[in-house]
DNA sequence: CAGTGGTCTAGACCACAAG
DNA sequence: TTGTGGTCTAGACCACTGG
């Protein structure tokens, strides 16, 4: 019998995605445990483990303890998007970035951001609004309130050469967030803002972030025109 | 010195991340190397590397041979968003889920969708429009072009029950595609079938998938006014 | 209860890249 | 050249959970 021999774990994942692609070991079927495959391989156990378990993270594979390991029925694809700072997602395709700053006020939350950062009424909040600016055009709206009750030294930020996006990331380390995409008509002030039509199909990102002492921010970035998010799988 | 045992990956993990957060270590700076974490943490350097790693992937550490770890000066954040089948994400949200097939056609594809799937002129490719529904309304326009050349028996599917959408995910195992999200208005056609206004902004989704032997598929998701995107950080 | 994956350990060697 | 992270091993114990 010559066996092939496996060594690294990534060796070890190359053959075992082989053997779901090929349907050698079909969707939903237990394949076998560990310590076979271990001894099938030729190499530890944990080199196994590590094999599947980034399989497992991928959505390819359901591991339970005693239960054994399956193919996943219907793997659930993961795309992973990165969320830079605003400045360097321009700067990295190689356009000019510029900043503007349209207003920084201290007031009172409407209700929508108030249920959004679970916040009682009362309270104000830092609202910044600022324009992000590629190649001289208008790129992305940035429409943020800083809960400066948890970011106590927001206070003291201008956000004048800075945008808030960039100086949160820096200054505010977060413990979780969420993040949402929609596409929704601009409104007037967006349209003169961004420079297009009332109307017109803009991509908006909305998020949220917090840390233990609570919410941070929420911000809407409404972006341009044109403007496309992508990635790998 | 009362020195706090760290017993397992995710306790060394959360006190390194501590130390990133309170400053202790300041972004860009190096930190102390395997061994000498392992020897501080009172743990194998395994077991350290392990929780350094995550770090590492989740984009808060920058780790090179021989250079060390250092704290990531700009951490970009990244989100995972899951691709599921349009199906399951309708029935997981609790609502009615129907299908319609549209249109299913054999034809020699137009340049732009050539361009997109590499393809010469000449052959014909398997053309699929279609409709998800989700309580009744329109969801989600499903146009995708399926290249039955590498995918064999795409050719004898009818789509007519279940979507390409499905039957891809559940038959062509696939080796990597990209993903674009954009915000566009609607078109006549797209008006019509989503049952909105003509111009009114969609969240549109694109994606290409391929496996070793070229591109298998590339689809146009139109989504309804309304849809969100939303994953967490 | 018992089988499976999850993890830790101590030690070893290797691969890469900074100096 | 040499220090650092990357990985493998053999063995061990633990944690969860299915039967």
């Amino acid at each position: 019998m010559t066996t092939t021999e496996f060594n690294t774990w990534q060796s070890v994942q190359e053959e075992v995605l082989r053997r779901i692609n090929s349907r050698e070991w079909k969707p939903g079927e237990l394949i076998p445990n560990e310590a076979e495959l271990s001894l099938e391989f030729g190499c530890a156990r944990a080199t196994v483990n590590r094999a599947l378990r980034g399989l497992a993270e991928a959505g390819l594979l359901d591991r339970r303890r005693k239960a054994g390991t399956r193919v996943t029925l219907h793997p659930i694809r993961k795309a992973t998007l990165d969320i830079p700072i605003i400045r360097h997602e321009v700067e990295n395709r190689g356009q000019a970035y510029r900043y503007s700053l349209l207003s920084r006020t201290l007031r009172e939350p409407p209700p929508d951001i108030r249920a959004k950062m679970q916040l009682p009424a009362g309270p104000k909040l830092l609202h910044v609004q600022a324009l992000h600016m590629a190649d001289a055009k208008p790129h992305i709206f940035e429409d943020r309130w800083i809960n400066q009750h948890v970011v106590k030294h927001a206070s003291n930020a201008e956000f004048s050469t800075i945008s808030p996006n960039e100086w949160l990331v820096i200054n505010v380390p977060f413990h979780g967030g969420d993040i949402a995409f929609t596409a929704v008509g601009a409104n007037a002030r967006e349209a003169e803002i961004l420079n297009c039509r009332a109307g017109e199909a803009l991509f908006v990102i909305e998020r949220n972030t917090w840390n233990d002492q609570g919410v941070i921010s929420t911000v809407r970035l409404a972006c341009a025109p044109g403007y496309r998010l992508h990635t790998g799988i």
